[in-house]
DNA sequence: GAGTTTGAAACT
DNA sequence: CAGTTTCAAACTC
């Protein structure tokens, strides 16, 4: 088998084949004598015989040279990315290093050939002869052509034709030519239907090559009847569903692909491929291609092979485009799998890893509970994102039943409100590329599978994007930076804080919080942290940020700033104040002079006049009345939620009851207690050291991560008013604090899940700091 | 949209 | 650690 040759040998393969292909092409288009002879038995023969092609046209010969000096990835580049160029799927390869590293070879033949679907061809014919080389001898160094080879053949997954090329290929990949030839024809028709006939080849090369890959698209591909025949959003979410195992594997390997290749990843496949799920309908067809075969091969790629890649590939490249991949750089240095894959054996020191894994286990429960290494790279999202988030979610509910799946919804809700939040100015920035794939929990998001078969739902659709953008109050938790001199380098920069690249909709100038400044950005983030560990923690930890607007602005005592604000003048009444902005309530941390956060004020009291909720306001007030202070209240309702199903992390943290509990509730037990505790604190405890104690998020560089305590996993409100023990400190910042086992919390095992839902909901702030 | 206010972040 | 400066968001007009 010509995959067999060296690589040298391969190259120079693939090289001749791609030169020749357009001649091929040619030839078998018209009859010319030249054509004649290749269409003989021996020439046949010949070219089976001999990886090196014979030269036909001088002008494919300046192709062979520039495409000899060119890296193997170039030539090794999916060759979707090319043939699809013109097509919709285009959109789907935004990687732009990619298609830079590609542009030299391809720019070289297109000069040359002059003629699309030849260098098209010439591409896809070269993909499937460097495909398997590049699998069998740079197995392991070029993760990523893997990752594009996968795509690949989600892109042969529904073509009819693919199966049958497919046993063809299986017994004997050596037959490229005989595959060629058909291709041929359809190359006329159109790139599409080039592409679709060329894809089947390389599924089967790519079976071969490797078995991991073989194992997981396998399982793909014989579901392609299905989706040839299925071709809806219902379909294609059950096998979504069904293949998890397979999601899983390829996430695997993209996961190793991906940790090299920052850009490498356009997030907006998957979400393209929602949108294509979303409009496919007859007039899809039509546009498809001259070939059935096209249009069910275009149909099944973007719908359901790609489906059930896209949690996984999306994810990724979502997180490569938007979100700074800190985790991502530590994880560089280790690309087993195993690591990545157990995300509670992660060695990644940042403990917001594992929190975030934990979360996420919620979310993705279906699978097992098996956290999806996906998740660990998607923290890096600011909390205040998440809040801010809910600013969006009225937005996602008008457009769709969105909110109809489960009650868990309500942490994919989160997530895509999230997603809504970073990404809604963006959405035309790149070209197809989807907002939602850029950010990082928008990818945990798409990770999971969604229940939700109706693709109206999708929230990435280019539809909902717009509509999202057209509600202006609903950007809050959207908007970019404006930064003119901090380079968007600095803290002040919100896209850097939130540990997120800066996008289209910024309007920051001199910005180097871009994906192409990387390094710039890592190693800044880096010094930040080195500085201050906490620098990139959410600087609100809110227990809930599924509820509605009206009730986020009741919420608050659920949560608070965990460093606490420094406000002199505009007495936690505005934006200024940053408890105030996050839609908390002020804490003892706080060092704000006459605060009077209508959230709730430093002292644990609510001003009633300035309170939303004049429920809330009359319970507060009954409860200090009581002795206890508003915040305990919110408590309250924290806790009656809490004992809610993991799921109800979702959503519900925060406090929904209108009805007050009881008071007798042994709140004090929980969180109450802790708050309460906290308040009455507060009027003696100013601590500047405070802060670090009631920061609560697991630590960046969390040394130990299983040690979760109640603490830990508490938002700071709780655990800050756990106890005025100072005991709760951390022995660093970065390290999560080892606190003296709470009896009240400990003793419920309400509050344990309370606690654990709390942590789940609880984002880790992004550690950007790679493995110290 | 320009200018002011504000408080966090950064600096000394 | 405290004071000062820088910065960008929030706010006002």
């Amino acid at each position: 088998m010509k995959c067999g040759m060296l690589k040298g040998t391969c190259e120079r393969a693939s090289s001749s084949m791609e030169m020749e292909t357009p001649d091929r092409t040619k030839a078998a288009s018209s009859s010319t004598p030249i054509s004649k002879f290749e269409d003989s038995p021996v020439f046949n023969y010949i070219n089976n015989l001999s990886p090196i092609k014979p030269v036909k046209s001088i002008h494919v010969a300046h192709t062979l040279s520039s495409l000899s000096f060119a890296s193997l990835q170039s030539i090794f580049t999916s060759p979707h990315v090319s043939s699809l160029k013109e097509s919709r799927l285009h959109r789907r390869h935004q990687n732009l290093d990619f298609s830079k590293l590609k542009s030299p070879s391809r720019d070289a033949q297109r000069a040359s050939a002059n003629e699309r679907a030849e260098a098209e061809l010439s591409e896809n014919f070269g993909e499937r002869i460097s495909i398997p080389s590049t699998t069998v001898e740079q197995l392991g160094e070029d993760n990523k052509l893997t990752f594009e080879l996968s795509h690949t053949l989600d892109y042969e997954c529904g073509s009819p034709d693919s199966r049958t090329n497919q046993e063809m290929c299986l017994g004997r990949a050596r037959n490229f030519d005989q595959q060629v030839e058909p291709d041929i024809g359809n190359t006329q028709a159109g790139p599409e239907g080039e592409w679709a006939s060329l894809a089947p080849d390389t599924v089967d090369l790519l079976i071969f090559s490797s078995p991991n890959d073989a194992e997981a698209f396998q399982g793909i591909i014989q579901r392609s009847p299905g989706l040839e025949t299925g071709l809806d959003a219902a379909i294609s979410s059950s096998l979504i569903r069904n293949n998890i195992a397979e999601l899983q594997k390829m996430q695997l390997l993209f996961q190793v692909a991906s940790g090299g290749h920052p850009e490498m990843g356009d997030a907006s496949e998957s979400i393209e491929i929602k949108h294509t799920r979303e409009d496919l309908g007859s007039h899809d067809l039509e546009t498809m291609g001259p070939y059935p075969c096209d249009g069910l091969n275009n149909e099944a790629e973007l719908h359901d092979p790609f489906a059930e890649m896209k949690p996984l590939s999306n994810f990724q490249r979502g997180l490569r485009r938007r979100c700074l991949d800190f985790e991502m750089v530590g994880a560089h240095h280790h690309k087993s799998l195993p690591d990545r894959s157990n995300s509670s054996s992660l060695s990644h020191p940042e403990g917001m890893i594992a929190s975030t894994n934990l979360m996420l286990t919620s979310v993705n429960s279906k699978r097992g509970g098996q956290p999806s290494m996906c998740i660990l790279p998607g923290i890096g999202l600011h909390l205040n994102s998440l809040a801010s988030a809910k600013d969006c979610y009225n937005v996602i509910n008008h457009d769709s039943s969105f909110s109809e799946t489960h009650s868990n919804m309500s942490c994919q809700e989160l997530l895509q409100q999230t997603v809504i939040s970073n990404a809604s100015d963006r959405e035309a920035d790149e070209s197809g590329n989807i907002f939602v794939e850029d950010n990082p929990l928008a990818m945990v998001l798409l990770d999971e599978p969604n229940p939700n078969p109706n693709p109206n739902l999708n929230p990435n659709s280019p539809r909902k994007k717009r509509r999202r953008a057209e509600h202006p109050g609903d950007d809050d938790g959207c908007k970019r930076c404006n930064c003119k001199k901090s380079k968007c380098l600095k803290l002040y920069c919100e896209c850097f804080a939130a540990g997120i690249y800066c996008m289209e909709p910024c309007a920051c100038q001199d910005c180097f919080n871009k994906p192409i400044h990387e390094d710039i950005v890592l190693a800044t983030r880096k010094q930040i942290e080195s500085r201050n560990p906490l620098a990139f923690a959410p600087k609100v930890i809110r227990a809930s940020d599924s509820v509605t607007e009206n009730e986020s602005m009741k919420t608050p005592v659920s949560a608070r700033h965990k460093r606490g604000c420094n406000c002199k003048k505009s007495s936690c009444l505005k934006k200024y104040c940053e408890c105030y902005q996050g839609g908390v309530g002020c804490s003892i941390n706080c060092r704000c002079e006459g605060c009077r956060n209508r959230f709730g004020t430093k002292d644990g009291t609510v001003p009633v006049a300035e309170a939303d909720c004049e429920a809330e306001d009359e319970e507060a007030e009954k409860r200090e009345k009581a002795g206890l202070d508003a915040i305990p209240l919110r408590t309250e309702k924290l806790k009656t939620v809490l004992p809610g199903t993991p799921s109800g992390l979702s959503g519900s943290l925060l406090p929904q009851t209108t009805v007050p509990p009881p008071k007798s509730k042994p709140l004090r037990s929980s969180f109450m207690a802790t708050v309460g505790s906290t308040y009455v604190l507060n009027s003696t405890q100013k601590l500047g050291k405070a802060k670090a104690e009631f920061l609560l998020p697991p630590l960046p560089n969390l040394e130990k991560p299983q040690q979760f305590n109640a603490e830990n996993e508490l938002p700071e409100i709780l655990r800050g008013s756990s106890t005025p023990n100072v005991n709760i400190k951390t022995a660093s910042p970065s390290s999560k604090r080892v606190s003296p086992p709470h009896g009240e919390f400990g003793s419920s095992p309400s509050l344990r899940s309370g606690r654990r839902l709390i942590l789940q909901s609880i984002p880790s702030f992004p550690s950007l700091t790679p493995q110290h």
